[in-house]
RNA sequence: GGGCGGUUAGCUCAGCUGGUUAGAGCACCUGCUUUACACGCAGGGGGUCAGAGGUUCGAAUCCUCUACCGCCCA
């Protein structure tokens, strides 16, 4: 047993206990254990920016579960990775160094990713291991490295064989910026002002047509107009044909419902492709494509006076050329939903190119059972994946035309173009730099290599296979998959949850999890969602942690429920800093009555008081058991605050003050309160344990190992409720003890006496017999609580109805 | 436009399987060296539980509608 300070000093005790853990390897997942195993598929931080404290928000939650269930006795597979593949954290270097690839070639620029991954990394994994997160650092990922590309591509030709890959030349959503395709996913809505254009085109019998269009620079690839069907101003036109200005094609007049009548004129025309609605109107009507656009952003050579010019140039030069002409009767401005790349807020435009997809719109049904095969926390969160499948439009695109990524296993045959795919025993290969083993089956060896890369979320949807090491033949896959938990933020449904379900659901024909945890964001003081990309993350986590301690910043992030936001609050970390203190403050004043003291194998004689305490506990026990089993951590935390402190600090301690400092009041009455307290302050540190890892260990190990060496207090046991301590008379005693304290501290605050100030009497009267019986032998509790020279109990029999069930306490001034 | 969540004390939030007088933290006021803690203790002020209707002996809690805020998706 060690020695407490007066005061705790949390810098160094959290500095000695991580090396102790680090040392001990308490977290260590033990494959050779029997225990239930709990696995958790942490989502693995992008490498994107700097984490903050929304990041230490979410994962301090996940840690909670971790640590709750490993005290429950399961054996806790609780692994780390970091994504540092693909097109986030392309961008950020290309942010960062104000490079790109196109100027400084992809070696110089993957050496660069790789050198900024590496560095991030490191402050990631600090960042983890300062907050006091119980990760097994044996078992840490890089979705880069050669183990992920392997299980990336092994899941490719996976998907390949079971038909649902396929490649297909078909409009593709497009980033003109970070050129390449991109998914449904990783495009956003964003508002902006533009200009709605008034343009007169020509019907076939000569008179003027009038559109009104945001897009006139996409006139050159208008394939067709369509006009609602029941919209009476229009309905003649269906049928007949118009012809564009400008470039002068003759294109038909079709009827379609999407065509919204109280937009512009009423009168829509049908592009190659402006938006999402003119790529169905082509797959519907089996419009031609005329490419307007090119995979730079830049007009074509479909495009005539317009060709080379990007959008917005080419924007101008058409309203130039139509007003040149009389062809423009308006231009007003409109504020205009746009999609755009989330990565970069570029509008996306959508181009017909050769991609890889993986089949999710023909297998909607399959995806939407396995959500409802998860149990969600909180349940309304399964509303949002359903609604993300029910409104997919497109299949997954996997193919990026980027450069560091996981490289597709497969070649094409330059004589006779068929596919042929990596070996699953070579894995990972490049086929950049390198052949297949045999000749095509076409009999040539003459090869094109596939020279796109894999999407992120095609690795990082591989997560629970990655960290449970799929195809390594060691067993770790079958002991942790499925995972029992996904921690995560609500804001990847559509992508990590969507994709790694699919993954799962493919592969293995099972759901990746038993649960899923949704937390919500850490805001900004004004309310806004902090983010890596944003850079408005106002506090700094590093610092806050300095200032405040980990216990404390983790008593914040347990403050809200699940899929609640929190508040980034210097107050609320404070708060936490309070409560630490006052736990050690407690465990101080405890130390010298349980230093040495071993605790019996039977229970004493218990003094009422004691028993109401126990009896307490039980309950708190089992209602504290119950909130973490239900992914409850802030009630969880509420509930042991509260009876920490209202019950053991300002009550129950104060009753047993006499009893434990003298004990002429009687050995017994010594006995039996320490056994109380051991009892319930061991159990209280237990379960504050997974909130507050570092102090809950330092007095664990100075007060509860008893004459044993404990490895640490969070591989200890939870506490378990002992029903036959629920005493339903000693829990009315100990209601009617706090109302003899407050009654007595009520008459001490108003006559402005100090409350240690001695009394001469307190009269206590009540018209429960049995209560008075318990009083009596609580005396020196009574008195310790209300520093009374004498207690007078009287039994009232003729009481009002007004004060049925009530203790009055008369005070006699000293 | 569709879906979901929310609206409770000055602020941030509990409470919502209906049941004494609606709670906590922070802030505020008053007082106080309790052989643990002034990073504390005690006492106090402060709420027509967003609004309207309904069910009920009884509604912050259940139902309907309205308003406003937020998120997700169009």
């Amino acid at each position: 047993m060690g020695n407490l300070s007066k005061r705790y000093i949390p810098i160094e005790s959290e500095r000695t206990w991580r090396k102790n853990w680090e040392e001990k390897q308490v977290y260590r997942f033990q494959s050779a254990s029997r225990s239930p195993v709990y696995s958790i598929d942490t989502p693995p931080p992008t490498v994107s920016g700097d984490l903050h404290m929304g990041h230490c928000y979410s994962y301090c939650q996940a840690d909670f579960y971790a640590r709750f269930h490993r005290m429950k006795g399961c054996n806790v597979f609780y692994p780390m990775g970091w994504d540092d593949n693909g097109l986030p954290t392309e961008r950020l270097v290309e942010k960062r160094l104000g490079i790109r690839p196109e100027n400084v070639g992809p070696e110089v620029f993957i050496l660069e990713i790789l050198k900024t991954s590496q560095e991030l990394e490191h402050k990631y994994k600090n960042l983890w291991q300062r907050l006091g997160l119980s990760v097994d650092w044996n078992h840490t990922y890089s979705t880069i490295s050669p183990e992920s590309r392997k299980i990336a591509q092994y899941s490719f030709i996976d998907l390949f064989r079971k038909g649902l890959v396929y490649q297909a030349s078909s409009p593709t959503i497009w980033c003109p910026v970070c050129r390449t395709a991109i998914a449904q996913a990783e495009v956003s809505d964003m508002q902006r002002s533009s200009q709605f254009v008034t343009v007169t085109f020509k019907l076939d019998d000569g008179q003027p047509l009038l559109i009104a269009t945001t897009r006139p620079e996409l006139l050159p690839a208008c394939v067709a107009i369509f006009v609602n069907p029941l919209d009476e101003r229009h309905r003649h036109l269906i049928g007949h044909k118009a012809i564009t200005p400008v470039f002068g094609k003759e294109v038909p007049i079709l009827a379609d419902k999407k065509a919204d009548p109280e937009k512009g004129t009423g009168i829509v025309m049908c592009c190659t492709f402006g938006d999402a609605t003119d790529v169905k109107w082509q797959r519907e009507r089996h419009l031609p494509i005329v490419a307007a656009i090119d995979t730079d952003g830049r007009l074509g050579n479909q495009a005539g006076a317009l060709v080379g010019l990007n959008v917005s140039e080419a924007r101008q030069e058409v309203i130039k050329l139509l007003a040149d002409k009389g062809l423009i009767t308006d231009i007003s401005p409109t504020i205009q939903t746009v999609s755009v790349h989330e990565r970069c807020d570029t509008p996306i435009e959508y181009i017909t190119t050769e991609q890889w997809f993986v089949r999710v719109l023909d297998q909607k049904q399959r995806l939407l059972d396995a959500g409802r095969a998860i149990n969600w926390y909180p349940s309304y969160m399964l509303a949002r994946y359903e609604d993300w499948v029910q409104n997919l439009e497109w299949d997954w695109c996997i193919s990026r035309q980027r450069y560091h990524g996981v490289p597709f296993p497969l070649w094409y045959c330059a004589s006779c173009g068929s596919v042929t795919l990596a070996d699953s025993g070579d894995l990972p290969v490049d086929p950049r730099i390198q052949p297949p083993p045999a000749p095509c089956k076409c009999g040539r060896r003459k090869w094109i290599p596939e020279e796109s890369v894999m999407d992120t979320w095609a690795t990082s949807s591989l997560t629970p296979q990655i960290a449970g090491r799929w195809l390594e033949p060691d067993g770790l896959f079958n002991q942790v998959f499925p995972m029992s938990l996904r921690p995560q933020a609500h804001d990847i449904i559509r992508t990590w949850t969507f994709y790694t379900i699919v993954k799962s659901i493919y592969h293995l024909d099972t759901v990746p999890w038993k649960d899923v945890a949704v937390s919500g964001h850490g805001l900004s003081p004004e309310g806004n969602k902090v983010s890596k990309s944003k850079d408005n993350s106002v506090v700094d986590p590093l610092r806050v942690l300095d200032k405040y301690s980990a216990d404390a910043v983790r008593y914040w992030a347990a403050s809200a429920k699940l899929g609640e936001n929190a508040l980034i609050s210097e107050e609320r970390i404070a708060a936490g800093q309070k409560l630490v203190n006052k736990l050690w403050s407690v465990s101080v004043f405890s130390y010298q009555f349980l230093n040495g003291y071993r605790i019996p194998a039977s229970s004493p004689e218990l003094v009422p008081t004691d028993k109401w305490v126990l009896s307490q506990l039980q309950r708190l026990i089992v209602e504290t058991t119950q909130s973490f089993a239900d992914y409850d951590h802030a009630a969880a935390k509420t509930k042991v605050e509260a009876f920490f402190w209202d019950i053991l600090a300002d009550n129950y301690l104060e009753m047993v003050k006499a009893r434990l400092y003298d004990e002429a009041q009687g050995l017994s009455g010594k006995q039996s309160a320490q056994y109380a307290l051991y009892k319930v302050l061991s159990a209280l540190n237990k379960m504050f344990a997974p909130f507050l890892p570092y102090i809950t260990e330092e007095i664990f190990q100075s007060l509860f190992t008893g004459a044993a060496s404990r490895a640490s207090i969070h591989t200890e046991a939870w506490p378990t409720e002992n029903k036959e301590l629920i005493d339903e008379s000693a829990e009315r005693l100990g209601e009617a003890m706090v109302e003899i304290a407050v009654n007595v501290r009520r008459y001490k605050s108003q006559q402005h006496l100090a409350m240690g100030a001695r009394l001469d009497r307190v009269t206590i009267s009540t018209e429960e017999a049995d209560l008075i019986e318990q009083l009596k032998s609580c005396l020196a509790d009574i008195r310790s609580v209300t520093r009374a020279e004498t207690v007078e109990l009287r039994l009232d029999t003729a009481r009002c109805s007004e004060s049925h069930g009530k203790v009055d306490v008369a005070v006699g001034l000293h």
